[in-house]
DNA sequence: GACCAGGCACATC
DNA sequence: GATGTGCATGGT
C-alpha cells in the first residue's frame, strides 16, 4: 500500500498529503522534543510503563525508580518483582507492568548482558522481531523503543494515530497496525527525526482535539476530508 | 461518579 | 480471525 486511502472514491490519495498533514500539525503545535525523559534505557522503561496510561502517571513511577536509585539495567534486573511493582504503582497495572519490565530486562541481559550499547549492531527488523518475542511488548511498545530509544526509522502507530487518520478518512475502517505503519513508512522518507516528530505531533493533536467522544471545534485539519463517522474511531 | 489515558495477552466463539 | 475481558492509578 502506498499513499492514502480515500473512502469516497476508494482511490489512493497522493503521498504528498501525508507531508501536508505533518506540516499542518507542526505549524499548529511546534516541535514536541520527544521522547520526554532522559537516556535510552529510561525511554525503554517509559515505553512499557506508558501502556494504556496517562504519561503524568508514568512520570511519577519513573521518579520513584530514580529516587530509589534503580533506573539502570543492573539494579532493575536484580530487584524483587514485588518491590518493583510497588515503585511503579502510580503508572497503573503495576503487577502486570512489573512482570513485563522483568521480561524485558531478562531479554536485555540474555542478549546483551544488560548493556544497551551492544544493541547498536543489530538489524532493525531482527531487533523488532526479538522485541515482539518478549511477553508484554507489543507492536507499539516495540516500535517506540526502536524509534525513540534506538533512533531507528520505524513509525509508531498508536490509538491517536488511528483515531485521527480514521476520522479524517485517511485509513480504511478496521485498518490494522501493520497497514497503518506501512502507509507512513512507504509514503514518507525513512527519516528518524521526521517519524519522531510526526508521531509526537499526532499524540499532541489527539490530546488537543481528537477525543474519544468527538469535539472537533478548532480542529487543525478541518480543511481536509472530515465526514467519517467519528464514533467508529 | 464517569470517563479517559501514548496496550497487551489471553479466552472464547 | 474477530471480539471481549482483565489489568489499575490518577487527572478532569
Amino acid at each position: 500500500m502506498a499513499g492514502i486511502y480515500d473512502p469516497k472514491t476508494g482511490n489512493i490519495m497522493s503521498n504528498e498529503q501525508l507531508m501536508e498533514i505533518y506540516q499542518k500539525l507542526y505549524k499548529r503545535y511546534g516541535p514536541q522534543h520527544w521522547w520526554p525523559g532522559e537516556g535510552a534505557f529510561e525511554i525503554m522503561i517509559g515505553a512499557i510503563l506508558t501502556q494504556n496510561t496517562n504519561w503524568g502517571n508514568v512520570e511519577k513511577a519513573i521518579a520513584n525508580l530514580r529516587s530509589a536509585g534503580c533506573m539502570d539495567p543492573a539494579s532493575l534486573h536484580r530487584m524483587d518483582v514485588s518491590a518493583l511493582a510497588e515503585l511503579i504503582r502510580p503508572a497503573g497495572y503495576y503487577n502486570l507492568k512489573a512482570a513485563r519490565l522483568r521480561n524485558f530486562l531478562s531479554w536485555l541481559f540474555d542478549n546483551f548482558d544488560g548493556d544497551i550499547e551492544r544493541i547498536a549492531g543489530w538489524d532493525t527488523s531482527l531487533l523488532r522481531q526479538e522485541l515482539l518475542g518478549v511477553k508484554g511488548i507489543g507492536k507499539e511498545t516495540a516500535d517506540s523503543i526502536l524509534l525513540y530509544a534506538l533512533d531507528r526509522p520505524v513509525f509508531v502507530v498508536d490509538t491517536y494515530t488511528c483515531r485521527i487518520m480514521g476520522r479524517h478518512g485517511f485509513i480504511e475502517p478496521g485498518a490494522d497496525y501493520e497497514q497503518v505503519r506501512d502507509l507512513f513508512e512507504s509514503s514518507l522518507p525513512m527519516d528518524t527525526e521526521l517519524f519522531n516528530e510526526y508521531h509526537a505531533l499526532l499524540v499532541c493533536a489527539g490530546k488537543d482535539y481528537c477525543k474519544p467522544k468527538p469535539k472537533c471545534d478548532d480542529c487543525p485539519l478541518c480543511s481536509l476530508p472530515h465526514d467519517i463517522d467519528p464514533i467508529a474511531y
